[in-house]
DNA sequence: GTAGGGTTAG
């Protein structure tokens, strides 16, 4: 390939936003390149991952001629934006597939939740002798992310002791640890480590088999594991990457060791990204340092806290972190500027994750009534985490009959809402912290008919209010 | 140039 092509082709796949595809397109037509199938497929694939498809497809549609990678790359682009018939149609057309079709189907079924049709592709690409690990890996991943760990672990037996490749392992600790049994997930790393030490090298660990038993580390709360597991990655030269970096900064944040969170922060590879400094943020604020917490905030926006580091803009999840932070440490002024800055200073407007911490850190510091005011004028319904939070919090501000009053409101407005939603449930349970015996019986007869009603032949759609 | 996995809040 003649050196600008090879550099241009270095640009698209390192390009990051549309403008920048879009310009890298117009020098493709001016340098002749743009009917090279090599750069044009980089291209097609650079316009899938911003999301624009149509011009992907036009792209693909204006192409001289197509080989199987580019018609894989249409295939994938499809098969990102949910358009499971188009895709089909193009496999269908396909004269000669290769592994990478076959296994691109599989993921896309996958991905729109049709398991059946995943498996039945699945089952064609091995009669086909087409299939890889990587068709075994796609479903396998794809019964994990649908939660029948069953099936999964059903497929990982059946591909024996040689198939599997480190891939196939990291998916199902994740999946075991998205299910919620972070036991079997560690389980299976140790199982790893045995199957590696009796000479599979192929097995060797990686950042992401350790990011994931480190957070499963996390979740069952075994520090003395984690920590194990941490020298092990440095005993081993594991590049700890910022996800890695993200996993352990938790383990240690959730079990209060901040000082070993904070080295591992400093020691991260490169710049730290929107996650790191989100996960620095909530730790900090979960161990009480709200101070802390608000000086990485300005350090993050403001690109400091580290050498060369950049400026990253906040999001919808700092806010939580940075308002919890503030409501674990008392900080009520220092929120209230915060959330009022959120919109017109970041461009995010305020969710209604934002306004249940906010009401948290009212409530919790004896504003009741601002948090009251704050509820109803919220743009849009309360929903169920915000009126859970007024509930759980209101009665907090002890002794406050206005709290009392309050905590009733918000119960009132829940049991109007979808009570499969389960908040509901949790209500009677809060009514009798309150001691208000009376209600507790009165309200356990308002769910019971509730879900009667919403049981019966004219049940409404869910998500809409029942009474 | 195309196909598979991994981290963050409450």
């Amino acid at each position: 390939m003649p050196r600008p092509a090879a550099a241009l082709l270095r640009a698209i796949t390192a390009c990051t936003g549309c403008r920048e595809a879009q310009a890298l397109h117009s020098l493709a037509c001016k340098l002749g390149l743009a009917s090279d199938m090599v750069i044009s497929t980089a291209l097609l694939t650079s316009y899938a991952k911003r999301g624009l498809v149509a011009r992907a497809q036009r792209l693909f549609d204006e192409m001289p001629r197509r080989d199987v990678v580019a018609i894989n790359a249409m295939l994938a682009a499809l098969g990102a934006a949910g358009r499971v018939t188009d895709a089909r149609a193009l496999f269908g057309r396909m004269l000669d597939r290769t592994p990478a079709s076959w296994n691109t189907m599989v993921t896309c079924y996958c991905r729109a939740g049709d398991l059946t049709s995943a498996r039945d592709v699945f089952e064609s690409s091995l009669r086909a002798m087409s299939s890889s690990v990587v068709s075994w890996n796609a479903m396998i991943d794809g019964y994990c992310k649908a939660g029948r760990m069953d099936a999964a672990r059903e497929l990982f037996d059946r591909m024996g002791s040689s198939l599997p490749d480190v891939i196939t392992w990291n998916t199902m600790m994740a999946g075991y640890l998205r299910g919620g049994d972070p036991a079997s997930a560690i389980a299976m790393f140790h199982l790893l480590m045995r199957t590696q030490q009796e000479g599979e090298q192929r097995l060797r660990p990686t950042s992401g088999t350790m990011a994931t038993v480190v957070a499963a580390c996390a979740q069952v709360g075994d520090l003395a594991l984690g920590r194990q597991i941490h020298h092990l990655i440095q005993q081993k030269g594991i590049w700890i990457d910022t996800v890695l970096s993200n996993a352990l900064m938790d383990m240690y944040f959730k079990s209060g060791s901040v000082d070993c969170a904070l080295d591992v922060f400093r020691t991260i590879p490169c710049s730290p990204n929107l996650f790191c400094w989100n996960t620095v943020i909530s730790g900090l604020g979960m161990n009480g340092r709200g101070e802390d917490a608000i000086a990485a905030f300005h350090d993050m926006v403001q690109g400091r806290g580290r050498p060369n580091g950049n400026s990253v803009r906040p999001d919808g999840v700092t806010f939580v972190a940075l308002l919890s932070a503030c409501s674990h440490s008392g900080l009520v002024r220092v929120a209230r500027k915060f959330f009022s800055q959120m919109l017109p200073v970041y461009g995010l407007p305020p969710q209604s994750e934002h306004y249940g911490c906010m009401v948290d850190l009212l409530c919790r510091a004896g504003h009741v009534d601002e948090a009251a005011r704050l509820v109803q004028t919220m743009p849009g319904r309360p929903n169920a985490k915000v009126l859970g939070s007024l509930l759980l919090d209101a009665h907090v501000a002890e002794g406050q009959e206005g709290g009392v009053r309050l905590s009733e409101w918000a119960a009132r407005r829940i049991s109007k809402l979808d009570l499969h939603d389960g908040a509901a449930y949790g209500l009677s349970n809060v009514y009798a912290s309150l001691q208000r015996w009376d209600r507790v019986e009165e309200h356990r007869r308002q769910v019971r008919a509730a879900v009667r009603h919403a049981k019966g032949p004219r049940r409404k759609r869910p998500g809409r209010a029942l009474l």
